[in-house]
RNA sequence: GGAGAGAUGCCAGAGUGGUUGAAUGGGAUGGUCUCGAAAACCGUUUUCCGGCUUGUUCGGAACGAGGGUUCGAAUCCCUCUCUCUCCGCCA
């Protein structure tokens, strides 16, 4: 959620801002929220000089009661309950006009950061850096989903029967290879000081808002009604919200935690003919890094956890690109978002297997995360996340990129975590 | 699932319906003292919203949450949430 004060403040460039994302009622959606926010303000202000006299009369009448006056009370105690009325219906306008002001800020996505580009989709997105060449495979090379057949690891069909379509059911060395990657992506990110933390895979209505999967959203996620709860579409949310209403120690900044938890996500109408195998799933496996971070910092985290995730691809020996996404393409809670494509030559298609984001104080505004600074004011801080990394995906690639006429070779650094080299 | 107890500031813990934003103790922090430290003593110590003369300023709000009674509620009433104890069940 956007702060007021800087859609006060700052309109012009918030506008500007916004039509980055190739919103075409940028303009009318901030002066909604102004003209919202000057009714609130002048309400409160009839309302509290108000209440400011009616204290003082109450005040007046309390001293003559101890005084044995109460005759003399009388008449003021009469005016006071005649503003009561007032002061009743001016706090029921307040009400309704804080919750259509709260209301129409959730509908407000974040204010692209400077450098992000404006664009209205994935076409208009930067290619920043590649790395690794495009591997040529021959042309009886099989796509992930042909493979995970020929060597029995992993089987949709049994998901299908238990569960239902995107469930996949890891088997043997299928498993195994999850097991690995998970483990090697909580080691190298405990290497780079993160705290792993093991949250709760269902979250609140609360969190839910607290990192913006609502409202909106909710369509996206399973939804446990009898208890409402929502299961988490990734680590971001119960993590995220560890910090919700928290006042961090200056000391304690900045904050890294890496979690590994399976995620959910309904991915309702987004089912198409490319959309096969590994590449979409309703629950899939994932290793999150979360920072918070102080604002003047925060950008140099963000390019700091790309070169991490970097790292990781690299020792996969995995090709990939990554790309600094454009307004249209960037979500809703995001200032800006680097996404890291693995390339998977069978299919011959790039994929999306982390998404890094600088959320500047968007979420934390809603989560009321600050911290106290040097001079003793207290400063909204900034949350960044990214995936490292979402496991289906790197499997796919790994699988296609790797075989051979013997098998799938393993790549080296995992080895010791899957105690095998070859899938055959 | 059954029975009972409770929810107050950073923590512990008071609080007859009328200067209680809140006693007291602890912690933290600034100062005095000291070569330095401890002790002692004296201060300070929540957050949100609004106004303007942007100030060591004024007003409003907050004692789990939401309603109600009252001129006035931390204090009385109702609903909800959560925590703890005992019993039952159980990985």
């Amino acid at each position: 959620m956007l702060q007021l004060t800087i859609i006060r403040e700052q309109r012009q460039q918030v506008i500007a801002g916004l039509q980055k994302r190739n919103l075409k009622d940028a303009e009318q959606l901030v002066d909604t929220a102004l003209q919202l926010d000057s009714q609130r303000r002048e309400t409160q202000k009839t309302l509290d000089e108000l209440k400011a006299q009616s204290n003082i009369d109450s005040k007046k009448i309390g001293e003559l009661m101890k005084a044995g006056k109460a005759g003399e009370a009388t008449s003021l105690r009469q005016a006071v309950a005649n503003d009561k009325d007032k002061i009743k219906s001016l706090e029921t306008e307040l009400t309704s006009f804080e919750e259509k002001l709260t209301q129409h800020l959730y509908r407000i996505p974040n204010v692209p950061a400077e450098k992000v580009p404006a664009g209205a989709g994935a076409d208009d997105n930067l290619n920043v850096y590649e790395y690794g060449s495009i591997p040529t495979l021959s042309d009886d090379a099989l796509p992930h989903w042909e493979l995970i057949k020929k060597y029995d690891i992993i089987d949709f069909d049994l998901g299908n029967k238990i569960a239902g379509a995107g469930f996949p059911v890891y088997k043997g060395k299928g498993a195994k290879l999850q097991r690995a990657l998970i483990n090697f992506f909580l080691s190298e990110a405990e290497k780079q000081g993160y705290l792993e933390i093991q949250p709760p895979i269902v979250v609140n209505e609360a969190s839910g808002y607290g990192t913006g999967q609502l409202p909106d959203k909710e369509g996206q996620m399973f939804h446990v009604t009898a208890d409402a709860l929502y299961l988490i579409p990734t680590a971001e949310v119960p993590i995220t919200n560890l910090y919700r209403d928290v006042m961090i120690q200056e000391d304690n900044l900045p904050i890294k935690n890496v979690g590994y938890t399976p995620c959910f996500r309904r991915e309702a109408g987004s089912w198409g003919a490319h959309v096969r195998g590994l590449n979409r799933l309703h629950q899939f496996d994932k290793v999150e890094i979360v920072q918070i971070r102080k604002a003047e910092e925060s950008y140099a985290t963000l390019d700091e956890m790309c070169a991490y995730v970097q790292g990781l691809l690299e020792k996969l020996e995995l090709p990939y690109r990554k790309l600094l996404l454009c307004g249209g393409d960037m979500g809703f809670n995001s200032a800006m978002t680097y996404d890291l494509e693995v390339y998977a030559g069978a299919q011959k298609r790039w994929l999306e297997v982390s998404s890094v984001s600088n959320f500047e104080t968007f979420q934390a505004n809603r989560l009321k995360l600050r911290y106290k600074n040097k001079e003793g004011k207290t400063q909204l801080l900034h949350t960044l996340n990214g995936s490292a990394l979402a496991l289906p995906r790197i499997v796919a690639a790994i699988l296609e990129n790797n075989q051979t006429k013997d098998g799938i070779t393993i790549p080296k650094v995992l080895w010791e975590y899957t105690g095998f080299k070859v899938i055959s």
